[in-house]
DNA sequence: AACCGGTATTTTGCATACATTATCTACACG
DNA sequence: CGTGTAGATAATGTATGCAAAATACCGGTT
């Protein structure tokens, strides 16, 4: 119990165990920059965003690198954050590394999933079918999360942390080169994977997820779907 | 005192660029942990470590979350950071992580290296053979850098970081559950590697690294060499 | 009118001070 | 004699202050 009124007031009055704000600020500059509330290339103002969350620039620091790790925002020394821009090269790259990572996952997983961890991935899908069509933002974040949900069933903690990072990317960047509602119709796919998965097919499951992150990938391989603005054209470049 | 000439040496270079004193930091703290000066399970604490080096806290702090995300250091929220001590299913996903990405790596490589790459390789495949039995710590240091010189040269930015990242766990891992000696006879693995990958024989090169890898990882898969020392066995309890 | 240089303002980099939490020590108690 | 607890001590978490760098602003010059 506290020991006197002071420690509970300040208790009362931050009720945030320790060390959640910053990752409540990660999470929220997280969803902001894959929502493209925040651009790619716009400026991210040490001061101005702990000034909107309540907080000293130190936590704001600390949220910023932990989101340059996962390539959502870019670091320049001297210059600060800026929401990152990922080339199309990168992004092949990215996906490249994301192949085969994943592969390692449904490697991992083929014929090793509780009856309870099907269900869960089912549910899962069932909620990705639910928003189908109607929420983009939130299809992009649910196929992402199903596969940190598989990776996380690896019991892998490393391989989990940078499908975790890898799918942070990939979400960044079907947002910017993505076609508009791309990432709906992977729901099938992400059934049928986990039916191979569940009858202990490791072959099938690691072709369908290959085929899977290719043709994610291929719908993202387009001209960024912003029409013909000089401003979206021309921000890679004035922000580099 | 020794301590009086480093602190008085490192404010002399005045010039210091912006954000070196870190990385200065961060590669003192690398070497001393994978020589294992810094033994897994000890304290780091943040000013005794800032004393040393003639900095605050503050960049103490920075260079101990990049070795957190290098796997070099554990960082416990409100009890600081600690040298590693990685458990042998830790080793075991990292070498699995491993694999996988040095698979992508002599992938992407094989028969498209420039014959200055391959110099370059070769060189450093000499000098691995310059110290082989004579200085276990730069053994394992070399052994670890050629397979970042290799990631390195893909071109693929995350994986190269992917692949420094695992090749700095492995190395800790090596130092702590390999034999004395054991990474020597990798020198030759090294060199057919390379040949390989000159000859553009991809699934040879492949099935070379993998079985290197596994090699390496089959090494380490023993007992702590440090006998049956109460102290040794415990440690890994008492830090956790 | 556009370009250049210098000054003012803003922003980051780093250090330090304060608040909070953990650890250690000592002492009382069973 | 071991145990548990309260106070002291040390370490971490967070905020703030100061210096350096970058950016923005502005008047002068060609």
């Amino acid at each position: 119990m506290p020991t006197n009124i002071n420690s509970l007031a300040l208790t009362a009055r931050r009720p945030d165990p320790q060390g959640s704000r910053v990752h409540t600020i990660h999470d929220a500059l997280r969803r902001a920059i894959l929502e493209q509330a925040l651009r790619p290339g716009m400026k991210l103002p040490e001061d101005t965003i702990g000034e909107q969350f309540g907080v000293s620039r130190t936590l704001v620091r600390e949220a910023l690198k932990r989101l340059a790790v996962e390539g959502l925002v870019e670091l320049k020394p001297n210059k600060g954050a800026s929401v990152a821009y990922p080339t199309l090269d990168e992004a092949r790259d990215v996906f490249e590394v994301r192949r085969t990572l994943e592969r390692l996952v449904v490697q991992s997983l083929a014929g090793r999933l509780s009856a309870a961890q099907i269900a869960i991935l089912e549910a899962h899908i069932q909620s990705e079918d639910d928003v189908r069509g109607r929420d983009g933002a939130a299809s992009i974040r649910l196929a992402g999360e199903f596969h940190t949900l598989l990776s996380g069933m690896t019991g892998n903690i490393l391989l989990d942390r940078y499908v975790h990072e890898v799918s942070s990317r990939c979400s960044l960047i079907l947002a910017l080169y993505g076609r508009p509602h791309s990432s709906e119709c992977a729901v099938n796919e992400h059934r049928q994977l986990v039916d191979a998965l569940r009858q202990g097919d490791r072959d099938k499951a690691i072709a369908l997820m290959d085929q899977h992150l290719e043709d994610v990938a291929a719908r993202a391989a387009l001209a960024p779907r912003g029409s013909g603005d000089i401003r979206d054209l021309l921000a890679p470049y004035t922000t580099r």
